[in-house]
DNA sequence: CGACATTTTGATGAAGATCAAACTGGGTGG
DNA sequence: CCACCCAGTTTGATCTTCATCAAAATGTCG
C-alpha cells in the first residue's frame, strides 16, 4: 500500500493502462483522509447529497431500509471503491452507505474531481467504466436474488467478492478477509440468517469453501464458479481473474494501452 | 407526439428545463429512425457494444439468461428511454435487451453524441441524470425481489411504470398502456406466472387495480403505493407523480432552470 | 374456424421463513 | 485470572409462501 490511491489505480487499471501522470494526478485528489468506525453510517438516505468518498482501507455497503426495518444490502463497498461518482448529480441520496468494519476514506473534494476530469479525459473514461460496473453488478444482484437457490446466492457472491478483491490485490492464493457476518450476508442475498448459517455448513461440508472468522477460502473455485453460474463476464475486467494490471501493457492485448487515442468522451 | 426526441425531452425536463436549441440539437441527433418487431433482440448478452438505441414507440426490456433456460428481466424500456448511454465504454454487453412489442427506435450515431456532450455541457448532465435514474431503479428492484411479497412486488412494479409513463405522457388519468404479459411480468418479479396470475385477482378483487388486455388502471394509487412502500424518491424526479414539466419554469422551483450556471460537468 | 398464446383453476410439494433456545468465543471490568 | 456479557453462530421444530405440474378456459389473429 503505497499510496492511498493505490487500491484505486489497480482496479482502473484492470479497464486501461494509467499513464504516470495520471496515476500521480489521482494521488493528488486524495489528500483529505478521514476514519470511519465499524457500523456506523457514512451516508443516509435522503440526505442531501455529499462529497465523494474513495474507500482506503475497510469495508462498507449500500443499503435501503424497509418500512418494517428489515433492510436490504444492495451492494457492498471494498477498498479502492468510489462510493458515489454520479452524487454530484443527484439532489439526494436514495439510499444509505453504512460501513461493515472501521477504516479509512479519503473525501474527494467535488472542484479536484472536475479538475480531474478536465485534465485527463482518459481518466474521465476510466472513472465513467467503474460507475458501469458497480451498475452492472448491482443487475446481477437482481439475477441473484431473484432466479437462483440459497446454496447458488451465496456461492455466487463469494465469486464476486473473491474476483473484486483480486483485482485490488486483497487476496492470497485462495483466500479473502471478507468481514461480514451472517446477519450481513442474509441482509445482502435476501435470506435468513438461519439459512444463510445452514447453506455455509453444506459449503463447508461439500468441501467447496470455508468462512470462518471473517476470512473467506475457496477451497475449489472452478466447482463454486459452476455450481453458481457465476461468469466474470459482468465485472468487465478485462483480464479476466488475473485482475491486477501490473505488468506494463506490451503482451497484455486486452486494457487499454496509455497512449491509445480515443474519441473524445462522452456523458 | 410532434418529433422524435419529444419523450426524451419530456422526461429529462422532468429533471432540468431545456433550452429551445438543446431541444432542437437532440431531436436532430436522433434521425435514423428504425422499426423493431415484437419479441425479438435489439442487443444480445455478449455481442460486442453497438449504437444507441433510444426507445420511440414500444415497449422493451433487458434481461441476462440463466443456465437452465429461465430468463430475468432486470430492467423495462418505455419510450423516451435510451438502451445504453454508457455502451460506449465497455467492450462487450453484459445482459440482453429484447423487445416487448412492436414499435420504433432512433439510433444515436456515436459521433452525434459526443458532438452533443461537447457542444451542450448541460444536456450532458441531464443525460448523465437519466442513467443515474436506470441504476437507481435496478437498485430498488433488488429490494423489490429480495424483500417484498408477490402482492407487495406486483403494486410497487405497477406504481414504478405508471410514474415513468406519466413522465413521458404516455398516461391518462388513472390508466396506462402496460403491455406486458403475466409471463413477463413473472420473469421480472421473480414469481411464476400462475402466481403473478393469483395474485393480480386478488388486486382486482381488493378494487385497486386492473389489469386486463395490456392495459393498467390504477383505482387506488395511494392505497397502492403504501400497500407496496412506493416512494417515488428513486426516480429522482423533481415534480414528483406531476412529471412533465410542460409548463415554463417560472413557479416551478424544483427543475433545474435553463439559463442556470453550473459547474462545468464532471465524468 | 382452427391454431396458438395467454389466462385461469386445482392439487401437491419444497425452499426457506420464523420462533425459540442453546452454544461459542472474544472482550471487559472487577 | 475469572466471571460476565454480548455479538455472532448453531441447532431444532413448525409454518407459510410460492413453485411446480397439469389441465381447462378464454382470447386473439390469420
Amino acid at each position: 500500500m503505497e499510496s492511498n490511491a493505490a487500491r484505486l489505480v489497480r482496479k482502473l487499471s484492470s479497464f486501461m493502462v494509467l499513464s504516470p501522470e495520471e496515476k500521480r494526478a489521482l494521488e493528488q485528489a486524495c489528500s483529505a483522509v478521514h476514519r470511519f468506525a465499524a457500523h456506523d453510517d457514512l451516508v443516509q438516505e435522503g440526505d442531501p447529497t455529499p462529497g465523494i468518498n474513495l474507500i482506503l482501507e475497510g469495508f462498507a455497503c449500500r443499503y435501503k431500509l424497509l418500512p418494517d426495518g428489515r433492510r436490504q444490502i444492495v451492494g457492498f463497498l471494498i477498498p479502492g471503491d468510489l462510493c458515489d461518482l454520479r452524487i454530484c448529480v443527484l439532489k439526494y441520496m436514495d439510499h444509505s452507505i453504512g460501513t461493515l468494519t472501521s477504516g479509512r476514506a479519503a473525501l474527494f473534494p467535488r472542484e479536484s474531481m472536475t479538475m480531474l476530469t478536465e485534465r485527463f479525459p482518459r481518466l474521465t473514461r476510466a472513472l465513467w467504466w467503474s460507475t458501469l460496473v458497480d451498475e452492472a453488478i448491482t443487475r446481477e444482484w437482481v439475477v441473484n436474488v431473484g432466479h437462483r437457490t440459497a446454496f447458488e446466492r451465496i456461492a455466487h457472491l463469494f465469486c464476486e467478492m473473491f474476483t473484486r478483491l483480486q483485482a485490488v490485490g486483497l487476496t492470497s492464493e485462495n483466500s479473502c478477509e471478507l468481514p461480514v457476518t451472517q446477519t450481513e450476508l442474509a441482509d445482502a442475498l435476501a435470506l435468513s440468517s438461519v439459512h444463510v448459517n445452514r447453506v455455509l455448513m453444506e459449503l463447508r461440508h461439500t468441501g467447496l469453501v470455508t468462512f470462518r472468522s471473517r476470512r473467506l477460502t475457496i477451497l475449489d473455485l472452478e466447482a463454486l464458479k459452476s455450481l453458481s453460474g457465476f461468469d466474470p463476464l459482468y465485472l468487465h475486467q478485462s483480464n479476466g481473474l488475473q485482475g491486477g494490471a501490473q505488468q506494463s501493457a506490451g503482451h497484455q492485448t486486452n486494457p487499454i494501452p496509455a497512449d491509445a487515442q480515443l474519441g473524445r468522451s462522452v456523458v
